[in-house]
DNA sequence: TTAATATCCGACTTATTTAGTCCGGATTAA
DNA sequence: TTAATCCGGACTAAATAAGTCGGATATTAA
């Protein structure tokens, strides 16, 4: 159903939650899953994972855990959710491994990139910093256009 | 992942599939799914599905079959994902129901709104007719240009 | 009227993915 | 040394997706 799996969600969280705390030193996982509810374990493979992919930096031991490895401008929720989720592909038919079985037959493949494509660049275009942003009061649109060509 | 399911796919194909068939009348499930290796009674549901949802019109008995209710152009990838999937949210957090269990921990809900708006944008902004085109041959952008609007 | 071809629809099973748990180990600060 | 913390693999459980089956109804051709 094009969801977003829990995990990215836990991630996304997180990642929000170290930039509101930047201040104030690294936040253990523990602080984390227990501001949000989160199960503690599970999280705290989310966080390590995001470690490896070089968006947060830990520091182990007594009054350690994480920080954000960049300022929370430069950090695209696209990379977070490749970073927990792996490469994004909207179509069961392109894999990393190639293509599926029905490759000579599915008509779609092309057309769907774009579509692949145009999500990507709209997932590229919020920051973590972005979504500390309040639920914007009918303004005019506070930050940026994404031009998506389809097509 | 952030993937389509397979359902959504065949879906798709087979409306490619009546839109390139639209002359000759009716085409049926196990034409459509001989021509792409598809199960047949899996694609037999999506069809009724997408008939439920008038998108297709269905015709019984000898020489029956199915064929677009409307244009292909006026059919959006986003309808048909939508029929068959049902209602598309990126966040887990936010469903048919309202929202989840960490509603008032979950801190990133809104800003996923947004997101979720603009890939709807995109799903919306391609029809069936566009699936028919051949991959691009590095021109000029062929099509539309969609103005998706974050934060 | 009958036979063949279709759609229709719910229940069911199986496969795959996601979510969550467990445990032993390594690192660091007090 | 001890307590807090990160690390990482293996495992189980839950949820979802994929596919199957059986029977009903509608339509057309012979």
């Amino acid at each position: 159903m094009l969801r977003l799996s829990k995990k990215a969600d836990y991630g996304l969280m997180a990642m929000k939650h170290l930039a509101e705390h930047a201040e104030g030193g690294a936040c253990s996982a523990k602080d984390v899953a227990d501001s949000y509810r989160i199960p503690q374990e599970l999280l705290a493979k989310i966080l390590q994972r995001l470690v490896k992919s070089g968006l947060l930096k830990s520091q182990h031991g007594t009054y350690g855990g994480y920080v954000l490895a960049r300022d929370a401008k430069s950090i695209s929720a696209y990379e977070v959710i490749r970073a927990i989720d792996g490469p994004l592909f909207i179509t069961s038919c392109v894999t990393i491994h190639g293509d599926c079985e029905q490759s000579d037959l599915c008509t779609i493949r092309e057309p769907l990139k774009k579509v692949n494509q145009g999500i990507e660049d709209v997932l590229r275009g919020i920051s973590i910093a972005d979504m500390r942003e309040e639920p914007s009061t009918h303004g005019q649109p506070k930050k940026l256009a994404e031009l998506v060509t389809l097509a």
